[in-house]
DNA sequence: CCGGATCCTGCATGATACTG
DNA sequence: CAGTATCATGCAGGATCCGG
């Protein structure tokens, strides 16, 4: 266990073994807005674009689908385009994007946690 | 719910009310090395700084020494300090720090599950 | 042995304008 | 409505030299 990068080379068996996993799970997760978008996702089953631009004040269009094509190959977030005028997209998150609903929920009430020490 | 950064900040009361919990964490663990750093503590309890430079491969002195000093104004990390020559540095987790296990074990076997789904 | 202090650089992010 | 395309920028990360 001894690589903490990956991102540009095809995973063979050989580096499977040498990857640090926790490495993987941060890099897949590692962009600005990632965990937020992940969380509103597990929230609200189903997401249209500017919906979730709208519960993410700060952030702009083309990082928001910046970041929704990333976490896509990743295969975190399912993106369902219809065919009709106006366009209409909707964004939810794949079986493999539930599995982070568990350190969402921990990250979720450690931050509280941490939020109330620092006013002590 | 509607901030999603306040680093420089103090954090009033109002403050906690406003910002997302989730963002406190993520900003706290955000660092490129961050959380492998916490999860080499989670397993040896006590490392010393060079050990810790042993085990992660492509950081440099600098940067361990800025996310080690970051975590510590986080109170996730202990630094311990022998007046001795030569020096000697202990670090080890506090009990906040502790609190993350949870989350990098959950990322830990995320990680692996992704790792296989790469291969697939 | 364990750093501090600088300087530099790349890339993620952000701002803005345009499009089907 | 849901993007692309382009340019601007800031700051985390890295390299290097110095010090107790």
């Amino acid at each position: 266990m001894a690589r903490y990068s990956y991102r540009e080379e095809p995973i063979s068996e050989d580096l499977k073994e040498e990857i640090c996993p926790l490495t993987v799970t941060q890099n897949v997760i590692a962009g600005r807005w990632k965990i937020i978008i992940l969380w509103h996702l597990s929230q609200n089953e189903i997401i249209r674009f500017n919906e979730l631009l709208r519960m993410l004040p700060g952030i702009s269009k083309g990082i928001l689908t910046r970041q929704l094509r990333e976490l896509e190959e990743d295969k975190l977030v399912h993106r369902e385009v219809y065919k009709v005028v106006p366009p209409k997209v909707e964004y939810s998150l794949t079986d493999q994007g539930k599995k982070f609903m568990p350190i969402l929920e921990a990250m979720q009430v450690l931050g509280k946690d941490l939020l109330n020490s620092k006013l002590s």
